[in-house]
DNA sequence: AAATATATATGATAATTGTCACCTTTTCGA
DNA sequence: TCGAAAAGGTGACAATTATCATATATATTT
C-alpha cells in the first residue's frame, strides 16, 4: 500500500473535518477505511438506506437528492472533492434522507461510523469542526429555501450557472468544468426539464451562454448576475 | 433569586442540548444568563446582526425568517419552547443569516456565546448533542426544500395546518393553539398572502377548516392529509 | 365611540410554469 | 457501424400562481 493511500498524507483531508483529528485517530481511520471507485451515474447510497459510515469524496462530484411524492428528484446539494457525505445520518442515527449518485467518475473513501462516532465523543476539536461544517450546510439550505420560494425559475437558473462557475470553474475555452445535464440542472433549481431547456435556449439566443457539445459556458456574467438578482 | 430561575432546575433544559451539560457548566450558564421578556411582534435579533450569545426559548414561539431580494420574508423555521436560537451563527462565527421575531409573547434566556463555545470545546457530550440537533434541523431544511419546489401551494398550505396541529396541538374546541396570520402562513409556505387567503377560504368552504375570530381549526384532517400528499 | 390602521376577502387579469406531443441530435451498446 | 435509447429542443396549451384593485371586517388608538 503506497503512502499516498494513507489518510495522514491525504491532501483532501485539509478541506474537511478530518483535519481536526489527531495523528493517532487518523491512523485508525486509515486502517479501517476502504477506497471505492464509482462510475458516473452509479448510486453511492439510496434514500432510506442505513449508512454504516461516511463517504469522503477524493475525486468527482456527487448529487445528493431526495425523491418527492410526485416522483421527481430534487437535488439538495452537490458534494465535491473534500466533502464528507452521510455525516448527518450517522450522527442522527437515522437512515439517510438523501440519495447520492455520481455526476461523474468518482473516488471515495468509506469510513466506518464507529470510528467517526467514537472520535466525536473523544475529540472535542473534531466535534466542533464537524459542527462548523454542518452549520455552514444549514445556512446554505436556508438560502436554497428562500431562493426557491421567492425567485423565478429564470432567476434560479441564472444563479445556478453562476454557482457552477464560482465553485467548479471554467476551462481554457471558457466552458464550465462541471457539466450537468439539463435534467440535473432542472432538479437543482426545482423546475420541469422542458422549462429548464427552454430558458437555457433563451440564454443562448441572448448571448448569455454558449455551448459546444455537452459543454456550456458563460458569455455574459454581468447580465446573468443582474438577472439572478431580479433586474 | 428563586431557584426556579436557575438553569439547573429549568424543565425546558430537558428538551435541548443543555441537558448534556454538567452540573458545574449549568451553574456557570445560570450565573451569566439574562432573562428577557419579548412582546408579540417584537424582534429578538435581525438578519446580519452579530450575535453575542444564544437564546433559549422558555415560552412562546418565534419565527425565524430571511428577507429575499424581492422584499418578501420567507419563514424558515418556527422556534418553540425548549429550542435554542442563534446556535448556528455563534458556532460558525458569522452574523445571523436569519431574523427572529416573536409570534406571541415570549420569555427567553440569553446565554453569552463564550460559555457555549467553551463548553463545546471541553464537553464532547454537549458538542455531540448540539450536533445531533443541528443534524435534525438540516434534515428538516432538506424536507422544506423538496416540499417547496415540488408541491403546489395548496398542498403546502394543507401540510402547514397539519404541522401546526401536530406540533402545537388544538384547544378543547378544536382550534389550533398557535394562531398565525394569513401573511405568516403565506411566508411559511412561500406564496403570496392573497393566494394563501384564497386557499384558506376554499378549505373553509369545503369543510376542511373552521374559523372563529382569528382562530382556525381543522375539521377534516383525513382529506387535508390526502390533499397534502397530492390526491 | 369615532377615527384610523391592519387583516381578511374576493374579483379580474396577467405572468409564470407545467404538461403533452412530437421532433432532432447525440450517445452508446450490441 | 448500425440501431436503439437517451438527451436536447420546440410548439401549443392548460394549470397554477402573482398582482392589482377594491371591499369588508376586525383591531387599535385617541
Amino acid at each position: 500500500m503506497g503512502s499516498d493511500n494513507r489518510c495522514e498524507n491525504c491532501i483532501i483531508r485539509q478541506f474537511n473535518s478530518l483535519r481536526a483529528m489527531s495523528k493517532e485517530e487518523l491512523k485508525q481511520v486509515s486502517d479501517s477505511k476502504t477506497t471505492k471507485t464509482i462510475k458516473k451515474g452509479e448510486a453511492i447510497f439510496e434514500e432510506g438506506e442505513k449508512l454504516n459510515g461516511v463517504f469522503c469524496v477524493r475525486d468527482g462530484v456527487s448529487k445528493l437528492s431526495k425523491l418527492s411524492s410526485n416522483g421527481k428528484d430534487q437535488i439538495v446539494k452537490l458534494a465535491t472533492k473534500g466533502e464528507v457525505m452521510g455525516q448527518r445520518s450517522v450522527i442522527a442515527e437515522e437512515t439517510s434522507n438523501l440519495s447520492a449518485v455520481a455526476v461523474n467518475d468518482m473516488e471515495l473513501c468509506f469510513i466506518p461510523k464507529e470510528i467517526i462516532v467514537n472520535t466525536l465523543h473523544k475529540n472535542p476539536d473534531f466535534a466542533f469542526e464537524v459542527l462548523r461544517l454542518m452549520a455552514h450546510d444549514l445556512k446554505e439550505a436556508d438560502d436554497v429555501i428562500v431562493n426557491i420560494s421567492q425567485k423565478t425559475v429564470k432567476q434560479r437558473i441564472a444563479e445556478a450557472f453562476l454557482y457552477l462557475k464560482a465553485n467548479y470553474g471554467e476551462d481554457a475555452d471558457g466552458y464550465l468544468i462541471l457539466t450537468l445535464s439539463r435534467e440535473d440542472i432542472a432538479n437543482v433549481v426545482g423546475t420541469a426539464t422542458e422549462s429548464c431547456i427552454r430558458i437555457i435556449s433563451e440564454f443562448k439566443k441572448k448571448g448569455l451562454l454558449k455551448s459546444s457539445g455537452k459543454k456550456l459556458g458563460i458569455l455574459d456574467e454581468k447580465t446573468l448576475r443582474e438577472l439572478a438578482e431580479g433586474f
